[in-house]
DNA sequence: CATGCTTTCCAAAACGTTTTGGAAGCGGCC
DNA sequence: GGCCGCTTCCAAAACGTTTTGGAAAGCATG
C-alpha cells in the first residue's frame, strides 16, 4: 500500500488546470526562456500553491541517476564503532542535504555481505554514488565498485591497488609518529601497541607511524609487544591488553589503535593495580565522548569526525558531478588531544628476568 | 553523470538475449505460473549471470510506492541527541533492510523547518512511510502528516492529538516515578528536576512521574525547584544547573530528564565542592557509555535505544502493509540502572534561612 | 506579398517496470 | 468437425518526467 493520502498533484493535472502543455509546464518550471515571463508566473504560483514536488520516479527514469547516495553499514559488531558511524552518518545526511541529495542507508547482514548488497544497490542503480567506510586492506569492494566505474568515496584507503580512487584519511601515521616521539622525549623506551588486526587499514597505518619514529630513535617495537584483535568483543580485549601488561620488560607507553581500545587498557591496567600515568603511559585515537570522562582522561587525538563527513560528501558530489579528474584525495591531520594518560615514564626499575 | 559504469542489464536486454518478451521475463522472474517451468528456470538463470536487479525507478513509477522509508533529522545541536539519533538510525536501518525496504534520511537545516522537509519528500513521493523523532508537545509535523494520511510512527508522544497514530514511547513518567519512591525511601525530602523546555515531550512525562510519585508521599515539587534549558548549550546548562544547587534549602536529590544534563550537572556540584552522593543524588535517563565512565557513575535508566528503533520499524512496516488498524501504539518500560550517583539523603541541616 | 526571424507553445518519444486483456497452440470432448 | 479449456506466451497501456524537433503566430524586411 502506497503513501495513499489526498494525491499529490502531478505535472499533468497542473498543466490541465493551466490550459497548458505538460511541456510549457515542466518549462516553466525548469526556467527555460521559451516560456513567457507571463506564463512562467502562473505556472510557478500554481505550482506553489498545490505543493508540487516533481516525482522522484518520474526524473530518475529519464534522467539515468537517481538523486540519492548511498552508504553501506557494516554488521554493527560494537558499541564504540557505531558511535564513530552515528556521528558520520549525520554528518553525511547533512553535507548531502545541502547540495540536493538524499542519502539511503543499507545495511550489510549476516547472510549479505557488504559486498553484495553494494551490487545490489548498485545494478538497482538505486544510487549515483556510494560512500565506503572501514577500509580493508585488500578490499573487494574497492575492486568491484573501481570495476563497474561507480563513483565513490572511501574513507580510509586500501593497500596495492593500483587504479586511482578516490579517498579520504586521517594521517594516523603522523599522528602517532608524534605520539611515539613526545614519549621517547618523555623518557619512555619500551613501548607497546594494542591493535584490530590489519585487515582493518587505519591500524597498519598508525603501526608504520608508531615503528617508524621509534626505528629513528634507535628503538623497535619487537612482535610480542603488539597485541590485536579482531573486533571489539570484551573479553578478547581484555585478553590482549593483560598479555601487554605481563610482558617483561613492561612497556611504559601503549598505544592504542582506537579510544576504545585504551578505554578497555586503563580498566585492565587498574584491575592489575597498574597507576596510570605514573606507571604506564596510554595513547588513544578517536576522542570519544567517553575518553574525556575516562579516569583519569585519554590523551588521544581527534579526528573530527562531523569534518570527515562533510569532506567525503562534498567529495562524493564533486566526483559525480564531474568526474574523477576534479577530485584529489585527501589526508588530513589529526588533533592531539592532551589529558591525564600520559607522563613522564617511570624510573627505570630491573627487569624480572635481569634479577632472576 | 549518472553511475556511468557497464550499463547495467535491463529487461529489455534479458528478454531479446533469450528471445523471449519482457512480459515473460518479468513475470517468469516474479514467479507467475504462466510461464513453464523450464522458461522461468532459463530466465532465472540468465538473470542472476547477468546480475540483473530491477531498476527502482521503473518500479516506483507502477507501484507508487517506492521502497524507501523516511527519517527526517533535525538539525543537530547537541552531542548527547547525536549519540541517540546514531544508535537509532544504524537499528532502524538494520530492521528496515531485513524487510526490504531502505532508509533514506534528509536533514533540516537552517532555512529549512522539519515539517517543511517533510513535506518535500511527502509530495515527491519519495517514501511510503516516515519514522519521526523527538516528539513536541504541539508537533505540526504530526499534524500534518495525519492531514496528509502518510504512515508515521512517533518515537514518543504529543499532548492534545484527538486523532489516533501510532508512537512507541519509552514510560519517563513511571522510571521517574520509580526513581522518586526509591529517593525517599532513602530519606531524600527536597528534590530538584533538571531538563529541557517542555515543548519536548519527553521531559514532560518524566516531570509528570516526579511530581506524581512526591504527591504521593505528602510532598511537592516547587517552581523554583525546576531548572530547565532550551537546548544542550553548555554555558545554559551549567546556569540552569547552578541555580538549583544555589537554592535554600538545597535539594538533596536532583533527576535529570537526561545523561547529558546529569553529567554536567555533576561536574558543576564538583566545582562548587559539592560531594555526590553524600551531599546529593543525581538520577539521569539514557544510560549513554559516558554515563558508566563519569565517576561516580551516573544512575539512570536504560531505554535500549537499539530495541526502540527494532520496534519502531517493525510498526511503520506493519503500518505501511496493513493500515493503522494493525498496529498499537506502546509504552515499554526503562531499565533502572544503579550506579554511584545516588545515595541515603544527608543527615538534615538548617537551612541558611532559618539560622539567620 | 513572400520571406525570414523571434517568441511562445506543444506532441511525441524515451526511460523500465508491471498489469491487463488477449492470442496461439494443443489436446480432449461432444 | 466444432467447441471448450488449458497452457504458454505477448502487445500495449500506464506510471511522471525531460528532451527533441517542430509548429503557429506575430512582426519586420525585402
Amino acid at each position: 500500500m502506497a503513501i495513499k493520502g489526498r494525491r499529490q498533484p502531478r505535472l499533468k493535472e497542473l498543466s490541465s488546470e493551466l490550459g497548458l502543455s505538460i511541456t510549457t509546464v515542466s518549462r516553466a518550471l525548469a526556467g527555460y526562456s521559451d516560456v513567457s515571463a507571463a506564463t512562467r508566473e502562473r505556472v510557478r504560483e500554481m505550482a506553489a500553491r498545490r505543493g508540487y514536488v516533481p516525482s522522484r520516479a518520474g526524473r530518475m527514469l529519464v534522467s539515468g541517476n537517481s538523486g540519492f547516495v548511498g552508504l553501506v553499514v557494516p554488521l554493527r559488531d560494537s558499541h564504540f564503532i557505531d558511535a564513530f558511524l552515528g556521528e558520520f552518518i549525520v554528518g553525511l545526511s547533512e553535507a548531502f542535504t545541502d547540495s540536493g541529495r538524499d542519502l539511503t542507508i543499507t545495511t550489510a547482514a549476516r547472510d549479505r555481505r557488504e559486498v553484495d548488497v553494494l551490487r545490489h544497490v548498485v545494478n538497482g542503480q538505486q544510487a549515483d554514488g556510494v560512500v565506503l567506510t572501514r577500509a580493508l586492506s585488500a578490499d573487494d569492494r574497492v575492486t568491484y565498485l573501481l570495476d563497474q566505474q561507480v563513483p565513490f568515496v572511501l574513507h580510509g584507503r586500501v593497500l596495492g591497488e593500483g587504479r586511482p580512487y578516490v579517498w579520504f584519511d586521517t594521517d594516523g601515521e603522523a599522528a602517532f609518529g608524534e605520539a611515539a616521539r613526545m614519549l621517547i622525549d618523555l623518557g619512555h623506551r619500551d613501548f607497546g601497541y594494542l591493535t584490530f588486526t590489519e585487515p582493518l587499514t587505519f591500524a597498519h597505518f598508525r603501526r608504520i607511524g608508531l615503528e617508524g619514529a621509534l626505528r629513528d630513535h634507535g628503538l623497535n617495537l619487537p612482535d610480542q609487544a603488539v597485541a590485536s584483535v579482531s573486533r571489539f568483543d570484551e573479553a578478547e580485549v581484555e585478553r590482549a591488553a593483560d598479555r601487554l601488561l605481563r610482558l617483561d620488560p613492561r612497556p611504559t607507553a601503549i598505544l592504542c589503535a582506537t579510544d576504545g581500545l585504551a578505554i578497555k587498557l586503563l580498566e585492565v591496567a587498574a584491575k592489575r593495580s597498574i597507576n596510570v600515568p605514573a606507571d604506564l603511559s596510554i595513547v588513544g585515537f578517536d576522542n570519544l565522548p567517553v575518553s574525556a570522562y575516562a579516569s583519569p582522561g585519554i590523551t588521544t587525538f581527534d579526528q573530527s569526525i562531523q569534518n570527515s563527513a562533510i569532506h567525503v560528501a562534498e567529495m562524493l558530489v564533486k566526483l559525480i558531478d564531474q568526474g574523477i579528474d576534479a577530485v584529489e584525495p585527501r589526508l588530513v591531520k589529526a588533533d592531539f588531544i592532551a589529558r591525564g594518560s600520559h607522563g613522564p615514564a617511570p624510573p627505570a626499575r630491573p627487569s624480572v628476568r635481569a634479577v632472576g
